[in-house]
DNA sequence: GTCTAACCGAGACGGTACGTCCTGTCTTAGT
DNA sequence: ACTAAGACAGGACGTACCGTCTCGGTTAGAC
């Protein structure tokens, strides 16, 4: 290290370091708040009291709460993979399935702010980073190996498309007020991710009376 | 004084009566600022204030802050309707480009609510009640009578179909940010409603670069 | 009343009044508190428990702490009155006894906040107003009418004679840690209110042993 | 290491010693601090940093902020000597002559713990042993030296007369707000401290003008 | 000359009070 | 009986300080 050193490095490291388990302490009870109440009974001492911290420890890591929150949300940095299984069917079936059995409580967290998104960009920044963009990246991957392949068109509008899963999961949480599970996950690969011919046989689940919205 | 007149009535009509412009001033002023700030900025007395009107008027006609949101965004009598137009392309068509010109704010203002679906059912019930299933409801139609005419197999998920705009449309105003327009109407038509073989040319507009998630 | 009445005044009768009672509550706590346990203890969150007010009702009357402290200290709207006793002793006697038995919260209270009065000039005034000048005005025209019979030379100086009993009150206080009494009072007259030659048998208390500083 | 050693001295002797002139700089800063701003002005990080020192280091030596305080005004160990001139006037004009010209600045910060003296007896016994009781025993060997003289009557309350000028000097700084001059110390003399028939002639100021309480 | 224990500044820690603002209730005067 | 205005008790906000703790680094005395 240089002699040279900044003097603004040094004189970070003076004092007391940060404890960095209160920072997972506060982001985990901060995403248990939000799934279990919703961000309009949020409240910056019930997360203190919950992550068994002070609120000056929050507020010497962020500057107010809604920081607090978008940090929380932000923090997804698993991602699905999407291995090639050799078909669009299998690729898309793989894919949504680990989704949907990804951390309920970050998606549910997530979605507890979505409607934040429409005033105030942050939040637009936060459900993007943490909820659509991760989904769409490995879906868009799937959507063009299955054109290359040609069990898709080359006209597919492989954005549009790939937006779709996602969407529909947010919305079936927020309507049918229940997790989307495997079989949702299946019924979303039959209807879009499954070229034409290659149909299953019809649900044996009359479909109009699903909890689908 | 009749002895038949009912007491009930005889002293609901005593004194002045309330002044229904009030009830609209309440519910357009909660509308703006739903959409405008969001649901964890709106209060009370921000509510009255953008209204002009007192605080005591609004706990008269409801018993608290929730029912006054609850009730503007389920204000919405107004549903497209599906006009037979003859093909399942035209019926979409026509029925989305009415769906995006819908009033923008109460829109907004329902959107900005979702997230509490999550945590309070009666939310929940307003958001399925403004949002979805009217939009639903006529899809529904729509796509039932093109599964009549042949125009897709029978083993359609009509119920998965017909959610998929109302998800779109609202992830849309969440991630992009913007109001969805006819160009997006009818780009969603194109990839779900239009049957196989009557794909338009592909878009000229690189889908990748497009404002969708 | 002028007709040009004031709007300002007319706004202000506009809404709920405040509730005269509180005022009264909040000065009681506080007065107590203070004598209880002092001022660098008192805390405005007590001040209200205390007082069974809201800290929004405090806050509505005064700006901040040290206001609420300085109204209560300062009012002191009764002053024993100076009876003319037709003797210097008399006179003093009357009005010193008088003064012992005086509220001795509101003597504690803003004896606490003397201290103060070094650092900020606002508790300087309302110590001279709730506690030394009440106390010397009666005592002046005491002193003036006992020059004015002979009883004391005309040299003597009556500013700094009567400011000596509020300061040996507050010394006792202060330095004994107990009221002043009767027998105090007494003591006070003997040595410094009687003409020479009046002075009684000497106290049989030894002085030495009292616990006068 | 020899076995006749005391543990406990060895103990205390290993590692770096502390620097002493810490302690004095803390004691200043208080005293400082106190005298400007007064008692409820004080914070330990306003002493901390006054005395460029950091919170730890004064917290090794003192158990909590009274005990600062109560330290930084007790280290008084100056007291004036009475010295006999042969007449009390000239005793007491020697004793109160020294005294006004007294460390102003310990006066103060005395004088602004005084009102927690009610409250904290820790207080009432620095504030006796660092104001009053130096001041009040160099007096009463000068008035029992007078009285022995017969320039004072046998009846005199020397211990009344003795804490006169204490207490007048405390009011006179807390109602006035002006450290007490030798100019009251003379009017104090001549009115309280020189043998009747001796008074001087009458103070060419107008004594109901002066800033006495 | 190490070794080592207590010192030092800095600052994070849980907790409490500050003064502000909002909720849902209430109490005025006026329509 | 309605209206606007606004006071009321209660509670969360973001700030500052208390007394404790933990860090990297310093400094005397013991070996």
């Amino acid at each position: 290290m240089s002699v040279h050193e900044d003097a603004g490095e040094r004189r970070a490291r003076a004092g007391r370091p940060r404890d960095p388990r209160l920072d997972e302490a506060v982001v985990a009870a901060t995403l248990q708040l939000l799934a279990e109440e919703g961000y309009a009974q949020l409240t910056v001492e019930r997360i203190a009291a919950r992550a068994g911290v002070g609120k000056a420890s929050l507020y010497r890591r962020w500057p107010d709460r809604v920081s607090i929150v978008l940090e929380a949300v932000s923090r997804n940095p698993e991602r699905p993979s999407a291995p090639d299984t050799g078909s669009l069917r299998g690729d898309a079936l793989t894919y949504l399935r680990t989704l949907v059995c990804y951390r309920s409580l970050h998606f549910d967290a997530i979605s507890a702010i979505s409607g934040e998104a429409l005033s105030d960009e942050r939040f637009g920044d936060a459900f993007r980073a943490g909820m659509t963009e991760p989904t769409i990246a490995g879906l868009r991957v799937i959507l063009e190996r299955a054109v290359e392949r040609g069990e898709l068109p080359a006209g597919t509008d492989v954005a549009l498309l790939s937006s779709v899963p996602p969407a529909l999961l947010l919305a079936q949480r927020l309507v049918a007020g229940r997790h989307p599970d495997e079989a949702f996950a299946e019924r979303i690969v039959d209807q879009f991710f499954s070229p034409a011919g290659e149909l299953p046989a019809p649900d044996p689940v009359d479909p109009d009376e699903s909890e689908l919205p």
